[in-house]
RNA sequence: GGGCGCGUAGCUCAGCGGGAGAGCACCACCUUGACACGGUGGGGGUCACAGGUUCAAUCCCUGUCGCGCCCA
């Protein structure tokens, strides 16, 4: 027996258990069925948990479950990846606490204390997708750092250095002090500073005038080696080739003509540093300027590349000055070269200047640009096929429109950096001979015996000390999980993926990154599908933070409504391409829908309905039960439609409507008797459809609830114990006279809605019952009113229904339906003006529409230009309504 | 500055060439034989604005305004 009430806390969990120990989420390698896979996006092994997880995995996994009840053998690849920076991060805040400096603990160490949290505290967010329900297949989890996956980095790193694709290069990177090490672009994000504009004067050399350069780092002009002015400045012109004096270090150095300087900014002229910062970088290649660095890996003042030149002139350069700011770091340096040169009166102003700082996502400080030797993958070369792979559809974006951004950041794409000054990750398989010369192979051994080859002698190498960006191997995810670089029977058969689930945030992470790894290697793309959805921000569509505290925790959501409604709201909401505005409150109405349908399923379950497999929908013989099927199907094809097309949204409304607006508003209520009565072949008839419509519904519902649907289901005793996880998805069937009984049932209930609606308005209390009377209506009419009059009696508040004898009774309530009048005799119980008003409201919308239908008919363009049929259903509108404003206007004439 | 998206009922959003829709919220009534996490009924919208195309525009085109995001 259901319980009175649903219990999520209780269900949840077991039938979660009931599933993972049947081997329900399992993929089947060795199976006929055709593969659908879903590869997820691995999570950080560090984190939890959030809003954004619990809507892209509701999604996919909603996918799963459906794809698998079609009969697919469904593989939803779980895992995580190692996070290098954030994992790093964790456990040296944790030794900090006891502490204990990871230097000083050393590197293998320090990587033992990695694996070790990562066993205790690395499973957190794989517990937590169980909450949600999420059905991956367990057994195959997996982690960027397992040896198979550390095997398929080595084979492509060194592949692809082989193919001249990684290379080692000296440039500008974004370097993160705190960490110290190179992050990429993506890692970078701006933030508004408010810092100062300070304009310099630099004396012009031999004559006796400055040029002023406006900057935001004056601490970076240790290492100016040029000003630049816009070629085109007339200002300018007379002194481009000249030479000016850099303030306190007296470095000599050139006024070039460059159209990075913007005439508009500043004073026109910029001071160019080209070891610190990326613009001037270029225009230092551009004019071959020397690239000292003045800032190290602390961004602390390094003078180890300046010293020698520093030169003192009297009033204008100080070597003692710079040799006392070494050491120091760059904002305290900033502050005593400000006070120099205003002590020097070098200073012409200042001003408040507010700009953009890029900042380490996760360390939080100002990024300083550094020259210094990387690792890069030509992801330029890489990209190639990756774009033409989408231009010809290999790969599609939902929505669309997504390609644009996909196309505008893979046809502009920078160097890729991928080595990071970290211990934990995948160390570079690079090793290095005494003269520096590089071995690149997958073990030391075939290092040793390539640099045998190299020199003819054996000689020591070191490995390279930095390890590779994270988003290298989750690149490789999408084959490095199925075993690659062997040939396994997973990678046969599950390659290409079918679809990619995640957000927008994340097009030049996972899926450009996929894409470029996953042709390169395989020759093919690693999925179909990008399904793209949106951001979950809070009611007022705020972005969540930590900072905002108005982050939500699905798990506080689930502990309180149910994992079922948390992944019907977020369905619901999960249109095309928005954000998602998502809380508490909404989750709570949805809620409303899982109980609806419990409570449904539990009268059911008291009136003796029960799963019977014999039954053949096209056996019904009765209108009721041929209309409900005809229903069903109907919501089959919706919701199967929409799956399809990834509308979430449109999934959630067609089972919606279905269940509460076709199933519970209507054919329980007309059941009843038949279910209260067991006796008649109607009634088992009724009886065994509505067994076998709960049923579709169970399924319809089971990928986007599945605890409460796998509940009732089992409870009913539709198959055994956890078993709706591998029920056959419906497909939308056949019904004889589905089309009548449509017909049928639709009038019933208008006019069960009319009556009602007139009664509401006139205010006339449900306890009291009234006939129904029809006028002018049809043969059938008359008896269709007399087949249906128990459900009328019961829920349109009617003692009887039969044809007007005679006139219509002063003190009627009257209304309209197709060809009938219906008369409510209520004489005495009704205000006749508000019957007035209300048939006069009536009377008003059916002339509007007359009139709006004749004055179409009216234009000769109209009908001699619009299509035939929409000329037709006009002039139909226009007799009905016509007919209407007949009887309405009749009505009005009897009251008054 | 470039690009993308969005402006439809109080809120959240569908619809996207031919009668303005849903859910929630609101108001009124109803403890009727699963469900008050319920039932019934109702009010509420110059579909941002201005032009254009069309027999017909919320829907297509152009522009304006407002909002959001991404890139520089």
């Amino acid at each position: 027996m259901l319980t009175k009430s649903h219990t999520p806390s209780e269900t949840e969990p077991r039938l979660y258990d009931g599933w993972e120990a049947s081997g329900a989420f399992a993929a089947h390698p060795e199976s006929h069925g055709a593969p659908f896979t879903i590869m997820i996006p691995p999570p950080n092994v560090t984190g939890s948990l959030h809003m954004g997880h619990a809507l892209t995995f509701t999604v996919q996994d909603t996918l799963i479950r459906w794809r698998r009840m079609q009969g697919r053998d469904a593989l939803w690849q779980p895992g995580t990846d190692h996070a290098g920076i954030a994992t790093q991060m964790v456990v040296e805040r944790l030794l900090a606490a006891e502490g204990i400096d990871r230097r000083k603990l050393g590197r293998e160490r320090f990587l033992e204390r990695v694996w070790q949290w990562k066993a205790e505290s690395g499973g957190t967010i794989t517990r937590q997708l169980r909450r949600l329900g999420a059905s991956l297949d367990w057994p195959r989890e997996r982690f960027t750092m397992d040896d198979g996956l550390s095997a398929a980095v080595r084979e492509v790193f060194v592949s692809l250095f082989k193919q001249g694709l990684i290379y080692r290069d000296r440039r500008l990177v974004n370097w993160d002090p705190k960490f110290q090490t190179a992050i990429s672009d993506l890692e970078v994000e701006s933030r508004e500073i408010k810092g100062h504009l300070w304009y310099v004067r630099y004396p012009v050399e031999d004559q006796d005038w400055f040029i002023t350069v406006a900057t935001t780092r004056p601490e970076t002009m240790l290492g100016d080696t040029a000003i630049a002015v816009h070629p085109d400045d007339a200002r300018f012109v007379d002194i481009v080739g000249k030479f000016a004096i850099a303030p306190l270090t007296g470095r000599r150095i050139p006024i070039v003509a460059d159209t990075y300087s913007d005439p508009e900014k500043g004073t026109g002229a910029v001071k160019i540093t080209p070891a610190h910062d990326f613009n001037d970088f270029e225009v230092g290649r551009r004019h071959g300027l020397k690239m000292p660095s003045v800032l190290d890996k602390e961004a602390l003042i390094t003078l180890a590349e300046i010293d020698a030149d520093l030169v003192a002139v009297s009033g204008i350069a100080d070597p003692d000055f710079v040799r006392g700011l070494a050491g120091k770091g760059r904002f305290e340096a900033r502050k005593e070269i400000v006070e120099k040169l205003e002590e020097l009166g070098l200073l012409e102003k200042v001003e408040p200047h507010t700009h953009q700082v890029p900042h380490g996502d996760r360390s939080g400080v100002a990024i300083e640009p550094l020259l210094t030797v990387q690792w890069y993958a030509n992801a330029h070369e890489l990209a190639q096929p990756a774009i033409a792979a989408v231009e010809s559809g290999r790969t599609k974006f939902v929505p669309q429109q997504w390609e644009n951004t996909f196309f505008a950041w893979m046809r502009d794409i920078q160097p890729w950096c991928i080595s990071r000054q970290l211990w934990w990750g995948h160390r570079i398989p690079a090793w290095y001979g005494p003269d520096g010369y590089v071995f690149v192979e997958k073990s030391e051994e075939e290092a040793a015996a390539a640099a045998l080859a190299h020199y003819g002698r054996a000689e020591p190498l070191t490995r390279d000390e930095d390890v590779l960006d994270t988003w290298f191997s989750s690149a490789l995810w999408p084959f490095s999980t199925l075993g690659w670089p062997d040939k396994t029977a997973e990678l046969d058969k599950y390659y290409p993926g079918d679809v990619l689930v995640t957000g927008f945030d994340i097009i030049f992470f996972w899926v450009a990154r996929m894409m470029m790894m996953g042709i390169h290697f395989m020759g093919e793309v690693p999925f179909h599908t990008v399904y793209i959805h949106g951001l979950v921000r809070d009611e007022r569509g705020q972005k969540m933070s930590k900072s905002k505290g108005n982050v939500m925790d699905p798990l506080d959501l689930i502990d309180k409504f149910g994992a079922d409604a948390l992944r019907f709201t977020i369905a619901a909401l999960t249109g095309p391409g928005r954000d998602i505005k998502l809380g508490p409150t909404r989750v709570e109405n949805y809620r409303g829908f899982v109980t609806k349908l419990w409570n449904a399923a539990r009268f059911c379950e008291m009136n003796g309905i029960a799963p019977d497999a014999t039954f053949d929908p096209s056996q019904a013989t009765l209108p009721l039960t041929r209309w409900i099927l005809a229903g069903a199907s109907d919501a089959v094809a919706q919701a199967t439609s929409a799956l399809e097309n990834y509308r979430f949204d449109e999934y959630a409304a067609a089972c919606y409507r279905f269940v509460w607006n076709s199933f519970c508003d209507w054919f329980l209520e007309f059941a009843k008797p038949a279910l209260s009565n067991a006796e008649s072949a109607d009634a088992a008839e009724i009886r065994r459809t509505a067994g076998y419509v709960l049923g579709v519904i169970l399924k319809l519902l089971h990928p986007v609830m599945p605890f409460v649907t796998e509940e009732v289901w089992d409870q009913f005793g539709y198959g055994a114990e956890c078993s709706l996880i591998r029920a056959e998805w419906p497909v939308p069937f056949a019904v004889p006279g589905a089309a009548e009984a449509r017909v049928e049932l639709d009038w019933v209930v208008r006019l069960i809605g009319e009556v009602r609606g007139v009664r509401a308005e006139m205010n006339v209390p449900p306890s009291l019952l009234g006939p129904i009377l029809v006028k002018d209506a049809s043969v059938q009419t008359l008896e269709r009113g007399m087949r249906w009059m128990e459900p009328i009696g019961r829920m349109a508040r009617a003692s009887s229904f039969g044809a007007l004898d005679g006139e219509i009774e002063k003190g009627s309530a009257v209304a309209v339906l197709d060809e009938a009048t219906i008369i409510l005799p209520l004489a005495g119980l009704i205000d006749m003006a508000a019957e007035a008003v209300r048939l006069r409201k009536d009377l008003g919308k059916a002339g509007k529409e007359a009139e709006a239908a004749a004055k179409k008919l009216q234009n000769t363009d109209f009908v001699s230009r619009a299509k035939e049929e929409i000329v037709e259903e006009i002039r139909e509108r226009l007799v009905a309504a016509q007919a209407d404003v007949v009887r309405l206007q009749a009505a009005l004439a009897r009251i008054e």
